[in-house]
DNA sequence: TCCTTTCTAAAACGTTCGTTACACTTATAG
DNA sequence: CTATAAGTGTAACGAACGTTTTAGAAAGGA
C-alpha cells in the first residue's frame, strides 16, 4: 500500500531548489535530485522534459516567492525611503528564514553558469531583472522625481553588490552595509 | 624546420585567459584550449598538471595584471577621494583596453562555478579578495579615519555590484553608476 | 472488472570530457 | 654523432552524466 504523500512533481521542485542553487546547476547530477526527491528518472522527464525544464520551473518558484516577500516588506514600510530600502529588509528576512538556501543569488548564479541559456530559463532570468528594475524605478520616483532612473540604477547596483559579496568569504554582513549605502545615496537625491 | 614562436606554455595561458572566463570554466573543453593554443594535450598536462592547474595560473596572471592596472590609476590620482575611487577608473580602462575579455569578473565567476575549488584555485581567489579589502581599507583611512573599515566595506560592496551588474543585460553603464554612488558614500564620511 | 493515468525500478545508450599512453620528431649539449 | 630532454599528434581509456527505454505496479473512475 502506498502512503499518500506530496506528489513527485513537488518533491522534485523542492529538491531542485535546495540543491541546484547551493552546489551549482552543472555540479548537481540529476541522480542526486532523484535520490532526494525519492523518485525516478522517468518521472522527472515526464514532468519537466529535461533538467533545464526543471531548473526553469525552480527559478519561477524562486521568483514568485521573492516577489511576494518583497511585496510584504514594501507594504509594511511607512515612508518613501523605507519603501525603497525594503528590498534589503526583504532579502534579510528571505535569507534568515530557513526557506530556500543558496550560495548567493539563484538568478545571477544561473546566468553566470550558462553563457547561453535555453529559452525558458532565459525568460525567468529576464523576468527577474525586469521586476527588479521596474519596481525600483517606481519606488524611486517619489524620492528623486525626474532623476528616479539614476537613483534606481544606483540601488539596483548596490543590491547586486550585496548578492555578489556573498560569494567572497567576507566576514561583514553585506545586507547591512548595502542598506546603509543605499540610504546615503537615496538621501543625496532628497534635495 | 620549426619556426621559433612563443612557447606552448604561454600560448596555453593566453588561450585559457581568453576562453575560460568568457565561456565559463566548465563550459570550455580542454580540446578547445588546445586548438586555440595550437598545441597538444600532452604539453598541457606536462606543464600544468591538470585543467585546474592551468586555470589557477591563468587566474594568477589576471590578478597580477589587475593589481598593476589599479596601481597605475592610484598613482595618477591627485587627492584622497580620487585615490579611493581609482578602482573604478582602473576597471574602466581594464575593460576598454582589448586585453583579456570576460563576461564579468574572472574571480567571482570562478567562485560561482566551483563550490569547492582545489587549493591552488582557492588561493588565488582568496588573494584577490584580500588585495581588494586591504587596499580599500588603506585608501579609506585618510578619508574616514577610525571609520575606515566601514567605508572600505561600502566601496567593496559597490565594486562587487558593478561586476555583478555586468551579468544582467543592463543597458546603463554600471562602472559610471558605481563610481558616482561610491563618491556619494565617501563624501558622507567627510564630516 | 477494465481502463487510464501516474509512478517506480533498473538497465542501457550515447555523448562529452579530463586524462593518459604511445610513438615520433625536434632542439640542444657533450 | 649521439644522447637526453622537451614537445607534438593521435588515439584511446575511463568515468560521469543527461536521457530514453522497458516493464510493471498502484490508484481511481466508469
Amino acid at each position: 500500500m502506498m502512503v499518500t504523500r506530496t506528489p513527485a512533481r513537488t518533491r522534485l521542485l523542492e529538491a531542485a531548489d535546495r540543491q541546484l542553487f547551493t552546489r551549482g546547476v552543472q555540479a548537481t547530477p540529476v541522480d542526486d535530485l532523484l535520490r532526494e526527491a525519492e523518485t525516478s528518472a522517468a518521472t522527472l522527464y515526464a514532468q519537466f522534459g529535461s533538467k533545464d525544464g526543471l531548473l526553469a520551473e525552480a527559478l519561477e518558484g524562486r521568483l514568485a516567492n521573492w516577489q511576494a516577500a518583497w511585496d510584504a516588506h514594501i507594504a509594511e514600510a511607512s515612508d518613501d525611503t523605507s519603501r525603497l530600502l525594503a528590498i534589503f529588509d526583504a532579502l534579510l528576512a528571505y535569507r534568515e528564514r530557513g526557506r530556500p538556501s543558496a550560495r548567493w543569488c539563484a538568478f545571477l548564479a544561473t546566468a553566470s553558469e550558462m553563457s547561453d541559456p535555453p529559452k525558458p530559463v532565459r525568460s525567468v532570468l529576464e523576468a527577474d531583472s525586469a521586476l527588479l528594475r521596474k519596481r525600483l524605478l517606481h519606488l524611486s520616483h517619489p524620492l528623486a522625481g525626474e532623476r528616479a532612473a539614476d537613483l534606481a540604477d544606483a540601488v539596483e547596483l548596490i543590491y547586486s553588490g550585496v548578492l555578489a559579496s556573498l560569494l567572497r568569504d567576507d566576514p561583514v554582513d553585506p545586507i547591512a552595509v548595502g542598506r546603509r549605502s543605499a540610504a546615503v545615496v537615496a538621501a543625496s537625491y532628497g534635495s
